[in-house]
DNA sequence: AAAGCGGGGCA
DNA sequence: TGCCCAGCTTT
């Protein structure tokens, strides 16, 4: 799709001078620092501003410069990062930030194909350095771009697909102010945010509704189009919890799966939940151990239920307690059978120290309010 | 081209 | 409950 200049310029000055009006204070808006830009751009992956805030301001105060970031353990940047999700972004982000720090001598790349070879930089996040940081003409081409320019213009092309990415991209680019990419782009993503939002966009007073497709053939709610999702596939997982004196048992999950170098406990993954969960005690416990007989059954709780983007987890909890003066006894089968680490926590260090999946915490937290 | 990867908020 | 969110990576 082409579209005529007077149109492009239509859209531009409407749409900047919309934001001038309605636009939010954040503390990254105007922000020239790229290692600012870039770690509030990383958190705002897939996430709401809401939502990320937070984390940006307590990601900020732990590592003010990237050179801090680039020196902390993986571990500690994980905890920061627990409850965010999409776990693989602060692997990429510590992995990126040593990689500035260590062999760029701390210079943030400053071009567009620089900055998109760096780990867990992708085109939209290159697009948002580029322009916010260095003002280089990339337009963003986000959840929020899609639904403007989706609607805008009438497309009909489904926006998860490849075929969509190009068109919306073009068309993205070739809407961009180049002599303000930075203002623009800041500018189409809060009008996607908050006046042309996923429901109940405010129509009535949009600036853009006298040319908008969409708004005139009263199609609003149903662009952009969208495929649908692949369906979640459940899993269902048992833990044993280990507990001896005022230590836990804890691994590390392996990469390529969900959540990745997080904790949990000693986990058997099973083809789905047992009617009455208790009986099966002796069996996990049997699992990990080969001398179950010096463990004691201290009850089972859950199941809980996470729901994750392509997943269903349901976890049962079953904890054990060993006697004090008993020394580690051998796993019947190797707890780092994925070659991660494992260990025993002590309970006062687990939520200060161990970043765990929501559905571990929760149990945790549960756990330790039923135990007082 | 499709699948995998979290968690929260809202109708 | 289903949908969406300042997406990226792997297969």
């Amino acid at each position: 799709m082409v579209i005529n200049s007077e149109e492009a310029h239509f859209f531009r000055e409407r749409l900047l001078a919309w934001h001038v009006e309605h636009q939010r204070p954040l503390p990254w808006k105007g922000e020239r620092d790229p290692y600012k830009v870039w770690l509030s751009e990383i958190i705002l992956q897939q996430t709401r501003v809401e939502q990320g805030l937070p984390y940006y301001e307590r990601l900020l105060a732990a590592y003010p410069t990237v050179e801090h970031l680039a020196q902390a353990p993986l571990d500690d940047v994980l905890k920061h990062w627990q409850g965010l999700g999409y776990y693989s972004r602060a692997r990429n982000l510590h992995a990126a930030a040593q990689y500035i720090a260590f062999e760029r001598g701390g210079v943030f790349p400053d071009t567009f194909e620089g900055l998109r070879a760096l780990k867990g930089v992708g085109d939209y996040t290159a697009a948002a350095i580029a322009s916010f940081a260095f003002n280089l003409p990339h337009a963003v081409l986000d959840g929020n771009v899609y639904r403007v320019l989706g609607r805008f213009f009438g497309i009909e092309t489904p926006v998860n697909t490849p075929e969509a990415r190009k068109r919306f991209s073009a068309l993205a680019q070739q809407l961009l102010d180049p002599m303000r990419p930075g203002a623009y782009n800041q500018a189409i993503m809060d009008f996607g945010a908050s006046q042309c939002r996923p429901r109940q966009p405010l129509c009535e007073q949009c600036p853009l509704a006298v040319r908008c497709v969409a708004f005139q053939q009263r199609r609003v709610e149903q662009l952009p189009r969208k495929n649908p999702p692949t369906p979640r596939q459940q899993r269902f997982f048992l833990y044993a919890v280990f507990q001896k004196g005022r230590s836990v048992w804890m691994q590390q999950r392996p990469m390529g799966d969900i959540w990745a170098n997080l904790y949990e406990f000693a986990l058997w993954e099973t083809e789905g939940l047992p009617e009455e969960p208790a009986p099966l005690a002796p069996q996990v416990a049997a699992r990990f151990f080969a001398e179950a007989s010096s463990l004691s059954f201290h009850g089972v709780l859950g199941p809980y239920r996470q729901t994750l983007s392509h997943r269903v987890v349901h976890a049962l909890f079953y904890v054990f307690q060993m006697s004090v003066d008993e020394e580690l006894l051998a796993p019947s089968q190797p707890l780092d059978q994925r070659a991660v680490t494992a260990q025993w926590i002590p309970v006062e260090e687990v939520e200060k120290r161990i970043a765990m999946p929501k559905i571990i915490a929760q149990f945790w937290r549960e756990k330790a309010l039923s135990c007082r």
